[in-house]
DNA sequence: GTATTCTGG
DNA sequence: TTCTACCAGAATACG
C-alpha cells in the first residue's frame, strides 16, 4: 500500500474501487506494476515521468504541492488518462485470467483493511531498546578487541572481502581449499563459518559479532527512529504487488522479520507493546498451515489423517517414514521429519535435504524414497502440479491466483528445475496467503461493523497481533480463532493458536 | 547499483 | 556431472 484509503488530511475514499496495480499484480505477478511499464507495455505510450516535475529521488526532490499548476495540470489529466484506459484492458484481462472475484472480493476490500492496519501503528518501547543498544555496545566492542588480537591486526570486520582475506589467507582457517563466491572472494557467510566454528574460536567470535551488529543496526538503532513523531507508535507499509506468490510484503520499517529464534534477538520483540495499560496484546499463529494445505490439495489419506487426529505432524511423519511406534520417535528422527515436510514445500532434493540435515547425500535419497512411499499422494501431487505448469503455462491457488512460469519447458535443467520447484511452492504459499487474506478481511468488518474498541495491527503471512482493549480480552479470542480457522474450509482443519501479554515477545 | 550477509515466514 | 531448496527487506561494503 503505498497510498491510504484515509489520508491524513481528513479525506475518506468511498466508492467503488479499481487499482490497476493490484489488477495487473493479479494478472501477471511476477512483473512490474507501476504506471509507466504498464502504459508502455499496453499502450505503447510513454507518460511524462513524474521526476521531471518533482526531480529525481533524493534529498534535492521537491514536494508535488511546491510545483506550479500549469505544469501540474499536464501530468495530472495523462495520469488520470492513462490509468482509465490501463482500467479498460485490465477489467477484460481479469475475466480472461478468471481473477475477477481475488480481485473484487479479495484483494480490494483488503486495501482498506491494510490502510487502517498501517494508520494504526504499533507502540515501540523506545527506553528499553535504548537500555538494550547500550549492553549490546559493550559487547560489541569486547568481541572486537578479542578478534583483532587473535587476527593480530585490525580490519573493517563488516567487509566480507578483508575478513575472507584475514581468516583464509593469514590464518589459513580450515585449511587450503576454501569456499568462494561467484566473484572470486572467500565466502564467509554464516553456513561456511558455522562449519568452521570448532577450527579456531576467532570464528565463534565473529559470528556472535556478526549477529550483534545484525541486531543493533537493524532493528535496536534502526525501529526507534521510524516512530512517528505524530502519533509515537511505528507505522509498517504493506506492499500489496510485490511477492509473486500473493504474499504481502513489509517496509519502512519491514515488522516481518523481526527476530524470534535466537535468545538475544526475540528480547527485541519485547519492545513491541499495546498501547497502553488497558490493552494486551494477541498474538494468533496459524499452526502448519502450508502443510495442511499442501495435504488437502493432494488428497494424501495419511496426512490429513494425522492432522485431523490432532497429532504433532513432524512426530507423526517420522513414525510412519522410519516405521516406529509414535512414542518411541527420537529428537534426531522427528526433526529430520520435519526438515522433509518443509523440504516438500520448497522442492526437495537429495543434495538439499543432506546440507539441512546431518545426513549424506544417500541417506538424503533413501529418506526420500521412504516419505514418498508413506505419502503417495504427495508424489503424484507433485507430478500433477508440474504436468499442469507444463500445459498451461502456470499454476494457481485454491483462489486461483495465478504464476506463470515461463521456464517451465526451458533446455536448461538448471532453470527448468527451479521453475517445477516454483510450481509446487507458488500454489502452496500463495493458498496460505489467501486464507489469511480472507480471515484478516472478515476480522476487519467484524472488528468495524459492532465497534469493537480492538484492533488488528500487524501481519506476519501466518500471524495476525491485535491491540486488544482488556474488557473485551475474554469475547474477542473465540471470535479470532473462530473466524482464521474458518476462513476456508478444506479437507483439512485449520488450528490457530493464540497467545497475549503485554509484549509481543509474551503474546507469541 | 551490485554483492554479501542475515533477519523472518 | 553439477550443485538447488520457496518468498521477502535492510544494512553494509565496494566499485
Amino acid at each position: 500500500m503505498k497510498t491510504s484509503k484515509k489520508s491524513n488530511y481528513g479525506v475518506t475514499v468511498k466508492g467503488k474501487l479499481f487499482d490497476t496495480m493490484i489488477a495487473h499484480y493479479l494478472i501477471n505477478p511476477d512483473m512490474r506494476h507501476n504506471m509507466d511499464i504498464l502504459a508502455e507495455t499496453y499502450l505503447k505510450y510513454s507518460p511524462k515521468s513524474i521526476e521531471t516535475l518533482i526531480g529525481k529521488k533524493g534529498k534535492n526532490q521537491i514536494s508535488m504541492r511546491d510545483v506550479a499548476l500549469e505544469e501540474i495540470k499536464e501530468y495530472a489529466a495523462e495520469d488520470a488518462d492513462v490509468t482509465f484506459q490501463l482500467k479498460e484492458i485490465f477489467t477484460s484481462e481479469l475475466d480472461k485470467t478468471e481473477t475477477k472475484k481475488l480481485f473484487d472480493e479479495i484483494e480490494i476490500p483488503l486495501v482498506s483493511v491494510l490502510a487502517d492496519m498501517e494508520t494504526e501503528g504499533i507502540r515501540l518501547d523506545v527506553e528499553f531498546l535504548s537500555i538494550m543498544s547500550k549492553e549490546m555496545d559493550i559487547e560489541i566492542k569486547s568481541l572486537e578487541q578479542k578478534i583483532y588480537e587473535s587476527a593480530g591486526e585490525k580490519f573493517n570486520l563488516a567487509s566480507p572481502k578483508q575478513l575472507g582475506d584475514i581468516l583464509f589467507d593469514k590464518m589459513k582457517i580450515g585449511g587450503v581449499k576454501q569456499k568462494k563466491t561467484k566473484t572470486g572472494q572467500y565466502a564467509t557467510g554464516e553456513e561456511v563459518l558455522t562449519y568452521l566454528a570448532n577450527d579456531n574460536p576467532i570464528v565463534k567470535e565473529i559470528l556472535d559479532w556478526r549477529q550483534m551488529v545484525k541486531l543493533q543496526s537493524t532493528y535496536i538503532l534502526a525501529l526507534p527512529e521510524q516512530v512517528d513523531k505524530k502519533t509515537l507508535r511505528v507505522h509498517t507499509d504493506y506492499m500489496q504487488t510485490v511477492a509473486a506468490t500473493g504474499r504481502l510484503s513489509s517496509n519502512n520499517p519491514n515488522l516481518q522479520n523481526i527476530p524470534i529464534r535466537t535468545e538475544r534477538g526475540r528480547q527485541i520483540r519485547k519492545a513491541f507493546v499495546a498501547r497502553d495499560e488497558n490493552h494486551t496484546l494477541i498474538s494468533a499463529d496459524y499452526s502448519q498451515i502450508e502443510l495442511r494445505i499442501i495435504a488437502a490439495l493432494s488428497g494424501e489419506e495419511n496426512m490429513i489423517k494425522a492432522f485431523q487426529d490432532g497429532e504433532d505432524i513432524h512426530k507423526a511423519t517420522a513414525a510412519k517414514v522410519f516405521n516406529v511406534p509414535l512414542d518411541e520417535v527420537s529428537r534426531e528422527q522427528r526433526s529430520n521429519a520435519k526438515t522433509v515436510n518443509f523440504g516438500i514445500i520448497y522442492g526437495v532434493s537429495a543434495f538439499g535435504l543432506s546440507n539441512q540435515t546431518s545426513l549424506s547425500r544417500s541417506e538424503s535419497a533413501a529418506l526420500i524414497e521412504a516419505y514418498y512411499k508413506t505419502y503417495p499422494r504427495l508424489k503424484s501431487y507433485i507430478s500433477e502440479q508440474i504436468e499442469f505448469a507444463r500445459e498451461k503455462g502456470y499454476v494457481q491457488t485454491i483462489l486461483g491466483r495465478r504464476r506463470y512460469l515461463k521456464d517451465i519447458n526451458s533446455a536448461n535443467a538448471v532453470v527448468r528445475s527451479a521453475a517445477e520447484r516454483n510450481a509446487v511452492n507458488a500454489p502452496i504459499q500463495g493458498s496460505a496467503a489467501d486464507v489469511i487474506k480472507i480471515a484478516m478481511i472478515n476480522i476487519h468488518k467484524k472488528l468495524k461493523e459492532e465497534n469493537w474498541k480492538s484492533k488488528m495491527l500487524l501481519q506476519v503471512h501466518d500471524e495476525l497481533v491485535f491491540d486488544v482493549h482488556n474488557d473485551e480480552l475474554e469475547k474477542i479470542q473465540p471470535m479470532i480463532k473462530h473466524e482464521m480457522e474458518n476462513a476456508f474450509i478444506m479437507s483439512v482443519p485449520l488450528d490457530v493458536e493464540l497467545g497475549l501479554g503485554k509484549d509481543w515477545l509474551e503474546a507469541h
